[in-house]
RNA sequence: GGACAGGUGGCCGAGUGGCUAAAGGCAACAGACUGUAAAUCUGUCGAGCUCCGCUCUACGAAGGUUCGAAUCCUUCCCUGUCCA
């Protein structure tokens, strides 16, 4: 591939590249570039949106250039404050090092674990000494920092801003520093932090790396970007079924968005087809990414069972009971399929428990007689089979 | 350091002595509808119980006044604004 194809492919999806002409001087120059990723590690599972960024650096990384990845270990424990309206809970230096850990092995399912360098920013900023600091501080201003929307919209509102939120977008320019990044990659939340580390590249004398952004991907809901906290993720690491059944509960607009970001399909042609196989083709490509030998076609029978036919899926979580005779609302309870025995008397009541697949009807207090093997049903999506221990 | 404003359920936000487990909105959950959706409509949405009712816990924290407090008083903690 020449430079030429390679940006076009580059720039595919992109929000911006600061600049477009840097990066291709770059790349003309024939060196080897040094392409920095940076992760917090406040959640484990890496869900889709983070593998847009990665799938980028895979780009760079199969045409021979150098990916410095960095684990923002240290950073996470101040948290990032982009796109935050409330001040945020730092992590402990346990929860981080933990969520590291997998978090490492979940990139290499896309990147080539050989050819990426792997950087823990903490080797750098846990040492750095106030002396430093004090200098990286003085290189930017409050009012600089205020420009930025989400702290300005903060701080107009009466909203906390701690002092470390303004630094935390200094540690991590200080990142793109010390491993001399030519490219920066990350979301378009991002934008700021990644300028940042350019203009500090460029008050310690270094070349600026270029900023690369990337659409947020929005979360199942439709509405806010796809998050951990917001509950409204596909994970990479989940199981097919769960992965399947997630996609599919999109609304069809999400759904080409997805097309539209996550995949090469061309767009045009897939306003031909029906919503429903659309949808289920995307989940088909999503998945077939991060389980390579899996039966799809079994996925999506299993799905169609339990929500088209309203049947049983295959695999039934087993729930011990000693006896048979027992109230409903206690083994709802006990199965971990409600909250609270007062929201199974709720869902009793809205007759949204199904025995074997028949509604039960509501009798408030009343014991049941349940057999070995017997199928309870709240909702849709959540069954347990009873097993009696004799 | 001084003056002032404020801290309510997952979130936003009413409520200034009893009718308040706390209006309204969002989110969530269930039912109907459907393409599995989305949208819409309906219901639910602190916990426990002997469940059309009763009890306990809850309005930053701890005390106090009162027959009775989210609402009044005291102290403390936290946040913001203005002045220095």
């Amino acid at each position: 591939m020449n430079n030429e194809e390679f940006l076009k492919l580059v720039a595919r999806g992109t929000t911006e590249i600061i600049s477009l002409k840097e990066l291709e001087k770059k790349l003309l120059s024939n060196k080897k570039l040094i392409v920095k990723f940076g992760a917090d590690p406040t959640a484990s599972d890496l869900h889709l949106g983070h593998t847009l960024p990665i799938q980028k650096l895979k780009l760079f990384q199969d045409m021979g250039h150098e990916i410095a990845f960095i684990i923002g270990d240290f950073t996470a424990m101040i948290g990032d404050p982009t796109g935050r309206s409330i001040l945020r809970k730092p992590l402990s230096r346990d929860e981080v090092m933990k969520n590291s850990e997998t978090y490492v092995d979940q990139v290499f399912k896309i990147l080539d674990k050989n050819k990426t360098k792997i950087y823990y920013n903490s080797e750098w900023l846990s040492k750095m000494g106030i002396e430093k600091f004090l200098e990286l501080s003085s290189k930017y201003t409050v009012a600089r920092m205020l420009e930025r929307d989400d702290f300005y919209k903060r701080y107009k509102s009466n909203t906390p801003i701690s002092i470390v939120e303004f630094l935390y977008p200094l540690m991590q320019g200080y990142d793109s520093i010390v491993v001399k990044a030519d490219v920066e990659i990350g979301g378009n939340d991002q934008k700021f932090n990644l300028l940042v580390g350019r203009e500090l590249q460029k008050d310690y004398g270094l070349d600026e790396q270029v900023v690369i952004t990337l659409p947020l991907l929005v979360g199942l809901d439709g509405i806010k970007k796809m998050s951990k906290s917001y509950g409204n993720y596909v994970g990479i690491n989940e199981d097919p079924n769960d992965m399947y059944g997630k996609i599919m509960s999109v609304s069809d607009e999400t759904m080409m968005k997805y097309y539209e970001i996550l995949t090469d399909e061309n767009l045009d042609l897939l306003k031909e087809e029906h919503p429903k196989i659309l949808k289920e083709n995307l989940a088909k490509i999503i998945i077939k990414r991060f389980h390579k030998d899996i039966d799809l076609e079994k996925i999506k029978e299993n799905f169609d069972k339990v929500f088209k036919l309203k049947d049983l899926p295959d695999e039934i979580k087993e729930f011990f009971i000693e006896k048979g005779e027992c109230f409903l609302e206690e083994i709802l309870f006990n199965a971990g399929l409600v909250n609270s025995k007062n929201e199974a008397t709720r869902l009793l009541r809205e007759n949204a428990v199904k025995l074997n697949q028949e509604k039960i009807e509501y009798k408030i207090r009343i014991k049941f007689n349940l057999k070995d093997g017997d199928i309870l049903q709240v909702g849709k999506r959540k069954f347990v089979k009873i097993r009696i221990k004799c």
